[in-house]
RNA sequence: GGCCAGGUAGCUCAGUUGGUAGAGCAGCGGACUGAAAAUCCGCGUGUCGGUGGUUCGAUUCCGCCCCUGGCCA
C-alpha cells in the first residue's frame, strides 16, 4: 500500500516477475472502465503480461464500495490461492485495505433510487433536517455524525429504509466471519520526503494531460448517465477537468487544483499509512526495496512453493 | 508621451458613504464501519502599491511617483 505516485504499480510488476504472485488492485477508481488516462491505470500491454484483478469491473455511472471491494477481493484471493499461487493486493486505497484486513461489519447495499430519494429531500429540507430524522431512529449514529455530513447521513438513513434496522444495530451485530483466516503481510510505500511526491505528481500529470486526459473527460461527459455528481466523477483530475468544461474556470486554474488536490490525496494517504499497524516501511525509490520484500514473501511461503 | 481601468491574504476577488478588512480556492490540523481519489469539522495581522497632503483619524478623499492591462499618439 502507497500513496498516489509512490511507484507502487512499477513495484508490484517487479515482484510479480520474481514471485508466484497475482496482482489484485486496491483502487476505487481503477475498478471504472474508461477511466484510464487520469486513474494512471497501467496500458493494455502491461495488463496482458501482468493481469490485475478488480481493475474495469464497472460502468462509471455505477457505484462501488468497501463491502463490494471486500466480498471480490475475498473471491479472487481464494481463486489464486486455489491456483498455488500468492496475491498481491496493490493500492492506494486505505479504506479497501483496513475493510479487508480488518473486516467489516455485514450491511444492507447501497440502494440507487433510496439515495435519489434522500438526495430530494436533503435539497428541499437540508441535511441538518435529515440528521434530526436520524436522530429520531438512532441516537447513536446521530451523535457521532455531523449535521452536515451529507455522506454519512444518507448511508445511515438508506440502511435503516431499506433494513428496518439501524445502521447502529447492523453494527452491533458484528463483522462477517471469513471462510478462512488470511494473514497479511503488510508493506507500506513511504517515500522520505512528501517533496519528492510532489514532483512526481507534478510529471505525472503533466504527462496525463499530453496523452489526452482532458478528451477522456470530454468523452466521460457525453455520457448521459454521467453528471459532475456521479461518485466517479468526483475523482481527483476528472472532478477538476469537468469543471473547466462546464465553464467555471480556465484549464490552467483547473490543472492547478488537480495538482493541489493530487497532493492532499497522498498527504491522507500517508496520514493512514502512518497510523497502521504491523506495516513495513519501506521506501519505494530505494533499489533495496524490492529485494526486501521478495526475501519477507519467500520467508513466509517458502521458496517457490506457494501455501 | 496622453487618456482610461486596475494594484487589498500564496491565487482570484469583494468591501470600507473616512473609524486599520473578508469570501472562494490553496495551505495546515483533525474525524472517518459499504460513494473513501469520497464526505465532514476546525484554523485568517494582510506595510489594503509607494510617498506627501487634508483630517481627531486615511486602505477609503486629493497630489505626485512606481507597476500592470487597454485605447490614442
Amino acid at each position: 500500500m502507497g500513496p498516489t505516485a509512490s511507484g507502487k504499480t512499477e513495484l508490484a510488476l517487479r515482484l510479480a516477475d520474481a514471485l508466484p504472485l497475482d496482482i489484485v488492485s486496491v483502487d476505487s477508481a481503477l475498478v471504472y472502465r474508461g477511466m484510464d488516462i487520469g486513474t494512471a491505470k497501467p496500458d493494455q500491454e502491461t495488463l496482458l503480461r501482468y493481469p490485475h484483478r478488480l481493475l474495469d469491473i464497472r460502468e462509471p455511472e455505477d457505484s462501488y464500495s468497501a463491502g463490494d471491494f471486500v466480498r471480490d477481493a475475498t473471491a479472487a484471493m481464494t481463486e489464486i490461492r486455489a491456483a498455488g499461487r500468492v496475491p498481491l493486493l496493490a493500492g492506494g486505497t486505505m479504506m479497501y485495505f483496513r475493510a479487508l484486513t480488518r473486516g467489516i461489519a455485514q450491511l444492507p447495499q447501497a440502494d440507487r433510487d433510496i439515495r435519489a430519494a434522500i438526495d430530494a429531500e436533503a435539497a428541499a429540507k437540508g441535511w441538518p433536517a435529515l440528521h434530526r430524522e436520524l436522530a429520531a431512529v438512532d441516537r447513536t449514529a446521530a451523535d457521532r455524525i455531523n449535521p452536515n455530513d451529507s455522506q454519512r447521513i444518507q448511508r445511515a438513513l438508506e440502511v435503516y429504509r431499506t433494513s428496518g434496522r439501524t445502521i447502529t444495530e447492523w453494527h452491533r451485530n458484528g463483522k462477517a466471519d471469513r471462510d478462512a483466516p488470511v494473514r497479511f503481510l503488510k508493506f507500506g510505500l513511504i517515500p522520505p520526503a512528501r517533496s519528492t511526491l510532489h514532483s512526481r505528481i507534478e510529471k505525472r500529470l503533466a504527462k496525463m494531460l499530453e496523452d489526452g486526459f482532458l478528451d477522456e473527460v470530454r468523452r466521460l461527459r457525453q455520457r448521459p448517465g454521467l453528471s459532475a455528481r456521479s461518485p466517479s466523477m468526483r475523482s481527483v483530475g476528472y472532478r477538476q477537468l469537468w469543471s473547466h468544461l462546464d465553464g467555471e474556470c480556465d484549464l490552467e486554474t483547473a490543472v492547478a487544483r488537480a495538482r493541489a488536490a493530487t497532493r492532499q490525496l497522498a498527504k491522507r494517504q500517508l496520514t493512514w499509512l502512518r497510523s497502521e499497524s504491523g506495516l513495513c516501511a519501506l521506501d519505494p525509490l530505494e533499489p533495496g526495496t524490492i529485494d526486501t520484500i521478495v526475501t519477507s514473501v519467500e520467508a513466509r511461503i517458502g521458496r517457490g512453493t506457494a501455501q
